[in-house]
RNA sequence: GCCCCAGUGGCGAAAUGGUAGACGCGGCAGACUCAAAAUCUGUUGGCCGCAAGGCCGUGUUGGUUCGAGUCCGACCUGGGGCACCA
């Protein structure tokens, strides 16, 4: 029997399904809609096993669902503007463009090679001019509504990738991509209003019940809803007010969380950058001083943690909202954030813990107000720790005997009835900075004229597409210093103006992507009429690490165009599921050079491990286990698995052992029971040698309709792994029952059960698949074929065999009909000789009876 | 510090509160082979026992239940998120 040849089979049916164009997706039609969706790669150039775990996952469904009867629209393209580009253009001098649309063509064809389900006609790349004038085109359209803006504030700075990051591209104080600490510029920058839509992001969040709780509780926090009191903290000597500090007649506004507080309140604070803060320093060298000194702070991590509480006493005096005669000093501190609530806070130290350390530095008062139950009001004191239980209020006039919220809101109305302040919702979630100062990458089509200020390029003259030929050799925007490109005439005057020379953040560029993919060609940036076929994607695919990142731009971004009747859709992505990594060890050498694990050997040294060269026997040092990159060169390629055992045993191999969502560390010791099972598939249709034992027919329909129901469900509940185990299970029972007996009613179940075999096996193995279904003799293509149906009564067993437990210890088992009633189960376990031996000398509490489970006897 | 999640054989892992370890990898034994590889068959949680069988066993510990890997409490370990957010 020759060994299934996957070299010679695999590229046969690839062509098969492109001639008959399988896998294209139509926008209407009869058939229910489809759309399922993976996190579309960077082109780097390479496929990692990583990506093919990813998008074999996303195949599975896309080819369940076809097979299900669905219109199913399964697209692929490029997020392809970005740093890498940059940094080969500087290193080798090629034009990034070329380098990508050459990345892309080669991962393209690794890609297809996989044999994913795709619909290529709608590929797109974000760096054509195709897609990214599109972008510039709805871009236009928010910054007219004001969704839009620019504004002089502090930015993180990456030093490294030399330009400025979004808060959620900042990690541990380090850019996401450089690694490197991040430091505070002030500078021009543009936003997206994001936060216009804080509420509906984090409401619509409910709404989505096929995302995971971990993404939606990340993007919770993220947008950190509080709500509090904004209140006044109005000025004891008004003339001082007057003079130094005007705009700031109302004195100065707080917010807090902890209204209830308010009679432990112990001083007033600013941040350092706060406006009266530097209206104040304007005219006072000390305040001046204290402010570059806060500066000087690092806002890395480690500063922030070992950073002491600095202050600096403004001599400005306050008078407490409740009581006219006490008066609070305001303070300026390092420790207030500006774009967080108002910049200032006042402090309640026996209830706070940063307030505590501040005020125990400085010799500041500290009052407990909150009494936690049981403690004693004459004794309790607050030491180093700030109590932030719950507990009854008191040394607080009007609010004294109230609990902590209805103390809240108590406070809340005495404030908003003075005209004093209000209750206010508060977020975390910052407006989105989207220019980047980077050469590759979608331009702002703004222009700035000196008369005109900023003006929008009419929508007929887009795309603002990229020059040619710009310089990458030195660091910095190479887009800025384009000698030509930026000069231009103002829309608007007709006098000479300059480009905007940013460009966008490339989450811009993946935040609509899925919804150009519905029609992606079209003049408009999305045609309604696709869109709202096919909106949201029904299943989206990708990694949990744009949990924040992607996932929130993308949601708001759709939002933003709906808002501008762009599309209908509420929201982008109705189901969500996020894969798990595929991780490698890291390798070494002294020099500390990366190692590719192609060229390591592992040697078992006692309990230990050693890796050496292969080629030299140099030592190595064996690293972390990482998720795979290119720096630190321990990436796998899938196509090395591929060239081997064919792509179907690679496919199988990425989805086995492991359920999808969770993290893998990569090994090849799986693919060769992948390998194993399709050898064990086609032996089963190319001319098996007939079997000597006797079987029978009806078994192996029960097999093949149990098989048919597990695989399904499996595949629906994202078990992939134990899909593909019971894949394993049905094939032994196939090979068990080949003998042909001859009866018609044999032939027809052995039939019955490679014909739903081979269509199992489709959206795992496709290539294979199709091979065997061409070996049945059946017309048309397993691609285009519908998924087996299973006779639920088939599927299960008319025998049960019950085990029998004695006081929860299992004592035997019995043998009884499907469905048996309680009485009948109970009277056939007491007649059990067995079981009656067991229970001698115990007297029968209990029989607990579980229709088809399982039988408890309680005795003693 | 706060908030999540996870701990099951040598390994990857299964298991609507109902026979723990399906399936795969690896190991062991056997078949085929001059031999090896590949393939196939059997076996494989630990302890006791010739066997029949028994006892123990899902991070630790307590609880709920006829019955707990699964539910609840506390703890330990690992991973992730947030973090001077008022």
């Amino acid at each position: 029997m020759p060994r299934y040849n996957p070299k010679e089979v695999e590229p046969k049916w690839r062509a098969a399904w492109e001639q008959a164009d399988v896998f294209r997706a139509e926008n209407g039609g009869g058939k229910p809609k489809y759309y399922v969706l993976e996190m579309f790669p960077y082109p780097s150039g390479r496929l990692h096993v990583g990506h093919a775990r990813n998008y074999t996952m996303g195949d599975v469904v896309a080819r369940f669902k076809r097979a299900r009867g669905f219109n199913v629209l399964h697209p692929m393209g490029w997020d392809a503007f970005g740093l890498p580009a940059e940094n080969a253009a500087a290193e080798r001098g090629v034009d990034p463009s070329e380098w990508t649309h050459a990345n892309i063509d080669a991962m393209r064809g690794e890609l297809k090679r996989l044999g994913l389900s795709i619909d290529w006609s709608r590929e797109l790349a974000t760096c054509d001019p195709g897609y990214y004038g599109k972008q510039q085109a709805w871009f236009l359209k928010l910054w007219k509504k004001g969704l839009v803006y620019r504004k002089e504030g502090l930015v993180n700075w990456d030093p490294v990738d030399m330009t400025v990051l979004a808060n959620e591209q900042v990690i541990d104080g380090r850019g996401w991509r450089s690694d490197a600490p991040v430091e505070r510029r002030k500078l021009n920058q543009w936003f997206l209003r994001i936060t216009d839509y804080a509420d509906e992001l984090l409401d619509w969040l409910q709404k989505l019940d096929r995302w995971p709780d971990k993404v939606k509780l990340m993007q919770e926090n993220w947008i950190g809803k509080s709500k509090g009191l904004r209140l006044d903290f109005r000025f004891a000597d008004p003339s001082f007010a007057g003079e130094a500090v005007a705009g700031f007649e109302n004195g100065v506004s707080v917010y807090t969380t902890r209204p209830d507080t308010l009679y432990g309140a112990s001083f007033v604070a600013l941040a350092p950058d706060h406006p009266l803060t530097e209206a104040l320093a304007a005219s006072d060298p000390k305040v001046a001083a204290f402010v570059e000194e806060c500066r000087k702070g690092g806002t890395s991590e480690a500063a922030i943690e070992t950073a002491e509480k600095l202050g600096f006493d403004t001599g400005l005096r306050v008078t407490h909202p409740f009581d006219p005669d006490w008066q609070l000093p305001v303070w300026v501190a390092n420790f207030i954030l500006m774009d967080y609530g108002t910049g200032a806070i006042f402090g309640c130290p026996a209830h706070d813990q940063r307030d505590l350390d501040f005020a125990r530095k400085y010799g500041l008062p500290v009052k407990p107000v909150v009494l936690p139950p049981d403690a004693d009001p004459a004794t309790f004191e607050v030491g180093t720790e700030a109590y932030v239980g719950p507990g009854r209020i008191y040394n607080s006039g009007f609010l004294d005997g109230l609990e902590v919220e209805a103390a809240k809101a108590a406070a809340i109305g005495r404030i908003e009835a003075q005209g004093q302040g209000e209750g206010a919702t508060v977020y975390r979630l910052r407006d989105w900075g989207i220019a980047r100062q980077r050469g590759w990458g979608c331009p702002i089509p703004l222009v700035h004229c000196e008369t005109c200020g900023l003006v929008a390029v009419p929508e007929s003259e887009l795309p603002v597409a990229l020059p040619q030929g710009m310089d990458f050799s030195r660091p910095g925007n190479a887009l800025a210093r384009h000698p030509t490109w930026k000069h231009t005439t103002c829309p608007g005057c007709g006098g000479p103006a300059e480009r905007e020379t940013d460009t966008l953040d490339t989450f811009v560029d993946s935040a609509w992507y899925f919804a150009r993919y519905t029609d992606a060609q079209a003049a408009e940036p999305i045609d309604k009429a696709a869109a709202d076929y096919w909106l949201p994607v029904d299943q989206y695919v990708g990694g949990i690490e744009h949990a924040v990142l992607h996932l929130l731009y993308a949601r708001f971004v759709t939002k933003a165009l709906r808002d501008e009747g762009l599309v209908s859709a509420d929201e982008p992505f109705a189901g969500l599921f996020t894969q798990g990594m595929v991780t490698h060890e890291t390798y070494r050498r002294q020099n500390g050079e990366w190692v590719d694990p192609s060229a390591v050997e592992i040697a078992a040294e006692g309990a230990s491990r050693r890796a050496r060269l292969k080629d030299t026997g140099e030592p190595l040092t064996i690293g972390d286990i990482e998720k795979m990159s290119k720096s630190k060169r321990n990436v796998v390629a899938p196509a090395d698995m591929a060239d081997t055992y064919g792509v179907d045993a690679a496919r199988l191999c990425v989805l086995s052992d492991s359920p999808p969502e969770r993290d893998v560390q990569w090994t090849a010791a799986g693919v060769e029971g992948a390998w194993r099972l399709v050898n064990r598939v086609w032996a089963e249709f190319d001319d098996p040698p007939a079997g000597d034992s006797a079987w029978d027919a009806q078994e192996l329909r029960r097999a093949t309709h149990k098989a048919v129901k597990a695989v399904t469900d499996a595949i629906e509940g994202w078990r992939f792994n134990s899909a593909i185990a019971r894949l394993h299970e049905f094939v032994r029972v196939v090979s068990a029952a080949r003998a042909p007996a001859g009866d018609a009613a044999s032939a027809e179940a052995r039939r019955e059960a490679l014909s739903a075999l081979a269509r199992l096996v489709a959206p795992f193995a496709p290539h294979l698949a199709e091979e065997c279904w061409a070996r049945l003799g059946e017309a048309g293509l397993v691609a285009a074929s519908a998924w087996p149906a299973y006779d639920p009564a088939l599927a299960q067993d008319d025998e049960r065999v019950l085990p029998v437990q004695i006081n929860g210890k299992r004592r035997g088992e019995i043998r009884v009909g499907a469905g048996a009633s309680e009485g009948e189960v109970e009277k056939i376990v007491l007649d059990d000789p067995e079981i009656a031996r067991r229970l001698e000398g115990l007297s029968i509490r209990r029989v607990i009876v579980v229709k088809d489970r399982i039988v408890n006897i309680v005795a003693a």
